[in-house]
This record gives structure tokens, C-alpha cells and sequence, in this order.
DNA sequence: AACTCTACTGACAACGTTGTCTTTAAGCGT
DNA sequence: ACGCTTAAAGACAACGTTGTCAGTAGAGTT
């Protein structure tokens, strides 16, 4: 049936043997193993059980040469420092892919950086990349984007500034989180309340203050801006935030970090100045990142469902690929508070 | 020359573009392009010019399909909580990867794990990876080993326990650097020295006690048993460990622990206990991971160059895959004593 | 019984490279 | 100038899939 010389018990089975073991052509057994439509149950069946018997795996390359597609998601992010964010999403991203028959390629860059459009232009035409995962701050770089247009490509972006039509994206609740952490520390009869905001670059840093100038507002807990300092996301910056809180003449008794890190910054700071954390200054972070709970006192955070996030957005990704249409936005993921030894009730003199 | 009608100023050059844009044939491109020879330097010259003219960059699938190899590096790693040993592991293999036209693609793994070797077999032959990097305690399964064997699969281990002649493997001299630290604490006027041991599976665990026996040894400091205690790399396991050290008739003035998550847990341990740090008990760890720099106080580590013995592996693993036969053994790696504030003088009464 | 549809199935040409083998050009000694 | 040797270049068939288009059987219709 087949002109094909194959021997037949070589190492690789390939679409030859399977159709000769199957007694049908090439071509069912491919609708076979991409569940295409237009095949008989039966055969369908007997295809199934001689590609088990000869455990048959598709050739990727050939596939790809042949179908012009590389089934390749290429994921960009940010070679951090801290890496506990990557490491979740790597593992979402990861998890998405392999169960949708898709290979994974990544491209680390560090921030901020120029010629981060070439880079992902490099990237992309290098692997030949059918969907691109975009993670929180370069997503919303306009070189980028532009990139990612010209060239094609699909995008799922992570957390990005502007939600968008053009490709997917994912969120999670920031705003309700910092709104209920700030709730907690209202709750335990904080008043003074500083707050350090995240990098300018970053959806979340907004958000997050809106939960917590929310929070405050339906307290009736006036918003005062000298309670609130930038921030950039590292340990420096939360550092010197906290330096110059508490030296102002009404210092905060709770100081909420943007992130885990600035918030090891605002507790090695609280420490050198002979503070005790919580009895003194209450101190929150963001991210419950490994670090969190290896600080002494452990540390008060809010944990985000990154491998979750991730995988979600992977996942859309690829239905995209696959042809059919998908939500573009998914509705927000759900942070949860996770409460430890690093906040208590403010001491009323 | 060609019978094929490309049109030439498609989105997506091809070797037959840049064979008629050079006016030669595609074999002599394909040629150029893998630095074969027998082609003349002015050939050579004139048909990179072509290649950037057109943008021309191979086709991966095609590569792979007619070549007979994916250009495929696997990594098989422990997807452990504390990522930061995985992260510049990632870093280095990618950093090869990258730099000589190899992808890499990812299988994290839970371990301890029952099946491993069929999970390696499974990994393997979906991507068809023409090699595999193997850290440390997996490369030491005998069945994974065995896989490897049986598929043809090239290895490069990381920090194996058994050196092998059959595959590439890197260390680092983790002996060395635990007898500079113990020489560093004995300096400091300590005698009683506690040590916690690392996961059995792991090379480096036995490597460090001998280095801190070895150091004792050359200072004439006896070496006694009830100053070792087992550990498993976890935080728990540190804490116990430091627990039962601290309470026999003679405690350690100091505590070394074989990495920094133990590390952690000795010096939450030594704080509920009401003890200073490192005035009535100095600790050190092992790995420099994230976490070391933000305890309080900063723990006293050693930092090994993951990075650089990732990518050294990979890069050798790549060069034999190339058909250049290369040493299987790199020289050992460096590593590096960081002093922080977790260490000091032991008190004299 | 002939005719039309439609759900299946198959033949065959891409896809863009590299490997093998053949052919052409270039030295080189005499 | 003539062969002889070797370097350089080319022709063409793999490689293992999927896409396109052309059959081919049943089922339903008249």
C-alpha cells in the first residue's frame, strides 16, 4: 500500500508503520492523532490502539515544517534577583504547554533595557515562536507591542497596564487584597498606616493603592500623602522609604511594602533603628516569595495565584493558536491574605 | 538554476532565496551557514553577504528534520521551593543553549520520585532532546542512568556522586571552602563547632563534612561526633538539628549548617531561645541564596558558581554532540566564603 | 434502479533543510 | 600543454509530517 521501504522495527515508528500496522493510509492516521473530524469511529479505534502498540510519537519537526506552524510559546520575562515570581510563572507557563503538546522557550532579560523590542524581534523570528507570554512590565512596552504585531504573533500578557483588545490577558484582584490587608490593620487599631508604592511600570502599584486609599475611605480614616513614599519594587527602596517615615513627627504604626522585598528593607531598617516588629511598627509585604516566611518575625503578605495566572493565560494562548476564538480577558484571579507574626495590634498607650 | 518559483520577497527567507541572491546552490549555502568546508573564502564571503541582505535564518524544523537531531538540550531538574539554585542553573545551561544555536527545553520534577527514569524516558522521547543536563541528586538515580544509556542520550551531570568516564560532569570544590570556613570560625576562637549535615543523596553533603573534618584536623581541634547532627537541606530538618545540638552538656558556639534553608532554621531555632546572634551562637550556611542576605543578621555563606558550572557543562555536553571529542571532567569549580554579620568572635568568659 | 449527497478515506505534493554522490574547476608536476 | 590529484560546487533524494484535492462507499430520494 505504501511505497515506503520502512523495516518496520527500527527505533522510531513513524506515520508509515502505524498506517501499514493500521491497514489505512498517512493521512487517517494523522487525522487520528490531531483529532481532526471525518474518521469512523472503528477506525478511528484500530489507528488508537496500533499507535500504542507501537508507540508512535510524532515527529515535532516534521510536523512543524509541514504544518508551518513551530507549536513553540516563547516566554520573555524578567531575570530578577528574586526569582520566586519567575519560578511560579515558569512553572504555569510550563504546565500549560506540556499539557497541550506545546514546547516551551524562554528569553530572560534584564530591566529596564533599550533595545528590548529587537530583543523579542531576535527572539521570535530565531524560534519561530506561534505565541508569545508576556509577563507584568514588558507587555506594556510600546516597542514591543509593535514588534509583536508586525511580526503576527499571539500574545497572552500578564497583569499588563492596559487591558487590551488585541491579545489576552489575565489580572487578579490587587485592589480588593490591599483593600482587605488594610481592613486587618484598621481592624487591629492601626491609624497611622504608611504605604510604599511599587515600581511606576507596574499595573499592580496602582492598584494597589486604590485598595488601600479604599480601605481607609470607608473607615473614615482620612488619606494623608505624607503617610506614602515611592518605590521601586527592591530592597534599597524600601529601605530608604522607611527611613524617612519614620522620621517624620507622626510616625506610622503599620507600614504596608508594595512587595516582599521593599518589605525586607522596611524590617532591616526598623531593626537597625532598635525598633521591635510588630509591637512597634506592624510591618505587610506582597508576594509571600520564600523570603517571607524565613524573616524573623515571619512576615505578614499577600499571596498571588501566579502558577495559576500563568497557566490560564497559556492556556487561552494556545486555544487561540488552535483556531478557536477566546475570551480575551479572564476574570481576575484571587489573592489571599496570609497573616503571620510580623503585624499585631498597635499599643495604645 | 533553481526549478523552485519563490517569489523572493516573501516575509520569510529561505536557503533558496540566498541561493539565488548569491548566485550559488543551496547546498553551498547550507554549507556556508554550518561552517563546513570546502567552500572558497570569496563564496563564503559573498553568501554571508546574502544571508544579511535577506535576513535569512534557518529554518529549525527543517534543520531538524533532515539533519536527524533536534538541537535540543533537556534539563531535568528539582523543582524545589527555594529556587535560586535552579535559577542560575537555568541561567547557565540557557546561556550555552543560547550561544551555540541549541534550544532548551524544561522538565521540572518532585522529588523524592518513584518513577523518574519513565518520566526521563517520557521527557526524552516527546522532544527527541539530543542531550540532557542532569544537577545534582538526579543524575545519581541508577535508572535514570540506565534510560539514558539504553536511548543514546548524551549526559552532562552536575556534582554527581560517582564520577563517570560515559558522560561530562563539573563540580566544584565544596571541600575546599568548608575548611575555609571552619579555619574562619576556629579564627575566631571557636572550639565546639556544630555541623549539620545535607541530604544524603547529594555529593556535596559528604564533600563538606569532610572539609570541616579536615580543617579540625589541621588545627588540632578534636573532632567529635556529638557536634554532627543529620540534615536534609530542609528548614525543618535545620531546626531539629540545631535544637538537639543546643541542648547537650557542651553547645556549639557556632553552627554551620550544609546550606542556607537549614540555615534559616537554625537561626529561627537559636532566636526562640532567647540566644543572639551570632554573640552567643554564630551561624553559617551554604549556597548564598536570596534568603542569606535578608535574614537578620545576614548569614555568614558560601556562594558557589552555579551559573559558570551550568554553563560549562552544557557547553561541553554541546561540543560532543558536535562530534569534537572533549574531556569529561571539568576542573573544579571555585567557590567563594561570603562573611556577613551572622558570624563573630565566641565570647571569652 | 438510478441519482445525489455526504461522510469517509486515500494519493500526492509541499515544507526547508542536510547527506550522498557526481560534476566541474583549480592546482601542480613534468 | 597534458594528465593527475584534489578542492569546490552542484543535483537530487531523503527526512516525517500536514494540506489539498480527488476518489469511494453507503444512505437517502425519487
Amino acid at each position: 500500500m505504501k511505497p515506503r521501504p520502512t523495516a518496520g522495527a527500527g527505533p522510531k515508528a513513524t506515520i508509515f508503520d502505524v498506517a501499514r500496522h493500521a491497514s489505512v493510509s498517512i493521512k487517517t492516521v494523522s487525522r487520528v492523532v490531531n483529532n481532526e473530524s471525518n474518521v469512523r469511529e472503528a477506525t478511528r479505534e484500530s489507528v488508537r490502539a496500533s499507535i500504542k502498540a507501537l508507540d508512535y510519537r510524532p515527529n515535532p519537526a516534521a510536523r512543524g515544517l509541514s504544518a508551518k506552524r513551530s507549536y513553540v510559546i516563547g516566554l520573555i520575562y524578567e531575570n530578577a534577583e528574586e526569582f520566586s515570581y519567575t519560578k511560579d510563572l515558569l512553572g504555569g507557563v510550563l504546565a500549560a504547554c506540556d499539557s497541550l503538546g506545546y514546547s516551551l522557550l524562554l528569553r530572560p532579560v534584564t530591566l529596564p533595557s533599550e533595545d528590548l523590542a529587537s530583543t523579542a524581534e531576535a527572539f521570535i523570528r530565531q524560534t519561530s515562536a506561534d505565541g508569545i507570554v508576556l509577563p507584568a512590565p514588558i507587555a506594556d512596552v510600546d516597542a514591543v507591542q509593535g514588534v509583536l504585531s508586525r511580526l503576527g504573533t499571539a500574545v497572552a500578557a500578564i497583569s499588563p497596564k492596559r487591558p487590551a483588545w488585541e491579545y489576552i490577558s489575565v489580572y487578579c484582584d490587587d485592589a480588593r487584597a490591599t483593600y482587605a490587608l488594610t481592613e486587618y490593620l484598621l481592624g487591629e487599631r492601626h491609624e497611622r498606616i504608611g504605604f510604599i508604592k511599587g515600581h511606576p511600570a507596574h499595573w499592580a502599584t496602582a492598584e494597589r493603592l486604590r485598595g488601600y486609599k479604599h480601605a481607609l475611605d470607608a473607615h473614615g480614616v482620612a488619606f494623608e500623602t505624607n503617610m506614602v513614599r515611592d518605590g521601586l519594587f527592591t530592597y534599597e527602596s524600601g529601605r530608604e522609604a522607611t527611613e524617612s517615615l519614620l522620621q517624620c513627627g507622626a510616625p506610622p504604626t503599620a507600614i504596608i511594602a508594595s512587595n516582599d522585598e521593599m518589605a525586607c528593607g522596611v524590617m532591616h531598617a526598623a531593626l537597625e533603628l532598635g525598633l521591635d516588629v510588630p509591637r512597634d511598627v506592624s510591618i505587610v509585604g506582597f508576594d509571600d516569595t520564600p523570603v517571607a516566611s524565613r524573616l524573623w518575625p515571619p512576615l505578614t503578605t499577600v499571596r498571588q495565584p501566579i502558577h495559576a495566572m500563568a497557566e490560564a493565560a497559556t492556556t487561552m494562548l494556545i486555544q487561540q493558536l488552535r483556531g478557536g476564538l477566546v475570551e480575551a480577558e479572564h476574570e481576575p484571579f484571587h489573592c489571599e491574605v496570609v497573616i503571620r507574626e510580623s503585624t499585631g495590634p498597635r499599643l495604645v498607650d
